[in-house]
RNA sequence: CCAGUUGACCGGGUGGCCGCUGUCGGAUGGGUAACUGUCCGAUGGAGGAAAGUCCGGGCUCCAUCGAAACACGGUGCCGGGUAACGCCCGGCGGGGGCGACCCUAGGGAAAGUGCCACAGAAAGCAAACCGCCGGUCUUCGGACAGGCAAGGGUGAAAGGGUGCGGUAAGAGCGCACCGGGCGACCAGCAAUGGAAGCCGCACGGUAAACCCCACCGGGAGCAAGACCAAAUAGGGAUGACGCGGGGCUUCGGCCCCAGCCUGUUUCGAGGCCAGAUCAUCCGGGUUGGUUGCACCAGGCGUCCUGGCAACAGGCGCCGCAGAUGAAUGGCCACCACGUACGCACUCUCGGGUGCGUGCCCUACAGAACCCGGCUUAUAGGUCAACUGGCAUU
RNA sequence: GGCCACGUGGCGGAGUGGUGACGCAGCGGAUUGCAAAUCCGCGUACUCCGGUUCAAUUCCGGACGUGGCCU
């Protein structure tokens, strides 16, 4: 099969979300990102909104909108990770470029080395100086 | 014009860019397999409640020869509609409203049982606490044996009410009116309504207390059920059975002999156990896929016929969601609606109209096997019929 | 998606037609030099809305909430 860069795996199995769960997080008010290295050429992404947040179709709102904020910056996306997003009640009021910036920040910081005595960005500046 | 009642309907629109998913057609790949990916074109894609899961069905499996009875549960004025219903329509009784209209689980309490707390003399067979009345006795305070149920008091409820007569005091004791019971007969399919006449009045409430009567109901649910593939394991239980020779045979087996011997046990025996073989049955845990699954009590109609209506029959047209970490959308622009503020104009305070800006960019809410109902949530708006009031003609 | 069960004070938990126990916690008092322990006393909506009944926490219907089971 040919694997192009955009294409991107759906996490369905609650298996996967418990494995992404105990990797590197990243919030905003809007969302919660977790991510964690996966086996998988082409990443993963999985959505999730608790039953806490609202009615169905407020749950379902929220994850159309992270879904399609997914899409427009699904080349910032590492391969050979696997992401969940966490979706929250205020994706619901945010304007939708605020939450394409949120996401973008956010795979950044995920991808940041943890220890914060060192701020080092030179692997993620490499990556990214990969893409056009 | 104002206030209100009932019924029906709508539930943002247009354009652009980018996507999701079903079906059909075409092209082309993958997998051991069940099956499935990619691309192109056409075409479809949430609701009036999709909700709650409160009723009724279809469908599937289980049980049952079939049915009935008992138990349990439900329903409960009458007639009709319906596949069926606890739903709908029409009518009746009761209650509310000036009215349009609304509400109403509304069978049986002289079949039986239970209960009616507290208070009160007494809570259901009637009786008599304070009292009233005359009589006898009296120490003049009252006591005794009778008559009575009007008045007081209690209570949610005290065995008709008001008035007059009557009486020792009273009492349906008598009478008038009202209420109540039985009710020939009349109207109606019926519930029920009307009602001559009779009865001084016997019969409190509670059945969403037990119960009686009539009718209905077998249980579980699409995570029902059916099939396929992979994989764990050659699992467990029961039964039969060794090899050889001979005889009989309906060719399935049966009988005789005691030669051979995997293990173990036994005084001993293919007698038992285990192993091996065959047959039948049973089961754990792990996933994935297909089907059930979208054409049927189907939808629509200024249509026709019957009916007050619910609805039924006919005619014509249409094919109308099928997801499974779960599609039906995301963003932008404009318009409409709503709302808040400001300005201007107008006016019977209220309010109305226009312009600008901001907000919500819509309320309630998302199909999960499918239908018929009920209930609950719902911003705002439209239409029709009717009622009351004011003004005018 | 389907099928069940349960809502009583701050918490746990009886009661089931006649106004509600009990324990822990809290508050006040007594005791003590001061506390603890002990003793006495006190309070708070029976989840909500209708109906039946003279009377409902209880019976009936509806709503809301919480928990469990089935692949």
């Amino acid at each position: 099969m040919d694997q192009t860069e955009r294409s991107l795996r759906r996490l369905t199995k609650r298996s996967q979300f418990l494995r992404a769960a105990r990797g590197n997080r990243a919030g905003r008010s809007a969302f919660g990102l977790q991510a964690i290295a996966s086996s998988e050429a082409a990443p993963g992404i999985g959505f999730t909104v608790t039953k806490k947040t609202g009615n169905s179709p407020e749950r379902n709102r929220i994850k159309r909108r992270l879904r399609a904020a997914v899409t427009a910056c699904a080349d910032d996306f590492h391969p050979s990770h696997d992401y969940v997003l966490v979706g929250r009640r205020e994706a619901l009021g945010e304007s939708f470029s605020r939450l394409v910036a949120d996401l973008t920040t956010c795979i950044a910081r995920v991808h940041a080395p943890k220890s914060p005595d060192k701020p080092n960005t030179h692997g993620r500046a490499g990556h990214r100086n990969t893409r056009p």
